[in-house]
DNA sequence: TAAAAATACTCCATAGGTATTTTAT
DNA sequence: ATAAAATACCTATGGAGTATTTTTA
């Protein structure tokens, strides 16, 4: 059964008539009967009861007549969505976040997405560490990574959406509240909370530090911003987080800039050899700025 | 796009493997990376991505693959599915049945037909009177009736199920319940529950009634059994009906045979017209008596 | 008898086959 | 160097066209 034999039948089904039914096919009536008896026969049923007055359906053409109407338009709605898919207008990016641009960035991720590539849909994969990403992109578990740089594969195209100063937070009532004007190497010496020591914003922190001749004696790690901020809060020690642009709800807490500030990046990674349209849609939409520069969060 | 195309991609999807795939649909291998390219081109999409060692699927190609194998099976249950009503081992029936059938003639039927005719439905049109399937079977609305004779139309076809006698319901105390033997022309002068006058029951009551010689009292019609009986219960008059099995759980009600009991028979009422096999093949269930003769229940 | 479907036949488009070339590993 | 897909070309099946006959309301 060839869908050609459905469009036909359907045809001369809904004219019930088969001079018609050829007409509105663009084609002569002989072939048309020709073919509909050929469906006949292989369906070993009849479809049709003719009469030189009238076309009516059998029972079984009944049947055939709404089932081929379905799978007549289910061919054509795969025809569209395989070329949706084709020019990468559709389809499902695997997407790995770093923890906290949940809050900030990722939602403005997924509006830009939702408004611009309204086919796309977005797996996220949360709370995901810089080294854990640049893996899970090579083993092919996620296509593209929101993640701070630096990243170790060569293997990786970046994307930078934007960059952030790392800010002191401490306790209200810390003596270096007071000071109008702090440098990195004020801080030798204090009891520090940091990220995990494999995440790339630590990684920074601890490069800093040590530039600035000191090495942080860190008494706590956390994992999400809005722990290591409350670590802070309760007195524990000192931090350097990305811009937050929220407390948390936190009481007690006061940010400082320095004045040589550590920078860190936030970047889309993706696949150096992935070539699928929908990878370089997606990626396509943060080429001009869509995320206003310097929209950095938290790690 | 032609089932072919569909079947040949599946192959070499599956295969990923133009020559085995060729070998699989029985074909040589230029003629099916023939038609692979055509149905690339016509849906303006790369499906596949040939090397000389290996062929792999595009995201288009997944979606397809997966689509196309929902649309082959959907073809092949059609086709099953045409060709069982074609054959009439397959669709819907629509009955209508008199009144109390329901309670022992109609579950026979039902489980004669789930057994025999597993593709087969019914549609019950219950609580009808002779003339009503009469005139539903003329306008279509029914297919097959389980009625009562006689029938006044020409274009029916009657299968007799069985044959029933009336007998006579009447209150314990009554008068005649303790005659051991009873004729029509003793039961003159009662006052009569009966079924409505349009029904055959009735028809032929009246009709017996009248050969007796009287012509009776009608104090009360009731369209079911139940009810009727109800009635007799309440001493309100005496009724004929078809040899009921059950008293509903009414109390004070005794049953007598009568030497001249009017029958009354139960039969399948089908149009003269009606070629379609399903309503053959429903109507051959109940040829060789499956349901034993003499099986009658009420009107 | 007239309108419509079925037949009979003819033709040609194209699915499918054969031989060969190209390509990527 | 080799396996496999693509290309070139040919063949022939069968889909579609034209002319005509058959059917039935």
């Amino acid at each position: 059964m060839e869908t050609r034999h459905l469009r036909y039948f359907v045809a001369v089904a809904e004219e019930k008539h088969f001079g018609r039914a050829a007409e509105r096919l663009h084609m002569a009536q002989p072939p048309l009967s020709q073919q509909i008896k050929q469906l006949e026969e292989q369906l070993k049923t009849q479809l049709l009861v003719r009469t030189t007055r009238k076309v009516e359906l059998t029972p079984a053409g009944e049947l055939l007549l709404d089932r081929a109407r379905g799978i007549l338009a289910d061919l054509d709605q795969v025809a569209q969505d395989v070329q949706l898919v084709g020019q990468g207008a559709s389809g499902v990016v695997r997407i790995g976040v770093a923890g906290s641009t949940m809050y900030r960035l990722m939602p403005r991720i997924v509006e830009a997405a939702r408004t611009r590539m309204p086919g796309l849909r977005l797996n996220v994969h949360g709370e995901m560490l810089t080294p854990q990403m640049e893996r899970a992109l090579e083993e092919n578990r996620i296509d593209v990574a929101l993640l701070r740089p630096p990243v170790r594969s060569e293997a990786l195209d970046l994307l930078r959406l934007g960059q952030d100063e790392l800010v002191l937070a401490l306790p209200e009532q810390h003596p270096l509240a007071i000071r109008d004007e702090l440098r990195l190497a004020d801080l030798a010496g204090q009891p520090f909370i940091s990220y995990p020591a494999e995440s790339a914003v630590s990684g920074i922190f601890l490069d800093a530090a040590r530039s600035a001749g000191f090495r942080p004696d860190i008494v706590q790690e956390a994992r999400e911003t809005s722990t290591l901020l409350s670590f802070v809060a309760a007195g524990m020690g000192i931090a350097l987080v990305p811009t937050p642009r929220s407390t948390f709800g936190l009481q007690g807490i006061v940010f400082r800039a320095l004045t040589d500030a550590p920078e860190v990046d936030l970047a889309l990674a993706s696949r150096k050899g992935d070539a699928r349209p929908l990878i370089a849609n997606f990626l396509s939409l943060f080429d001009a700025q869509t995320l206003t520069p310097s929209e950095g969060t938290t790690p």
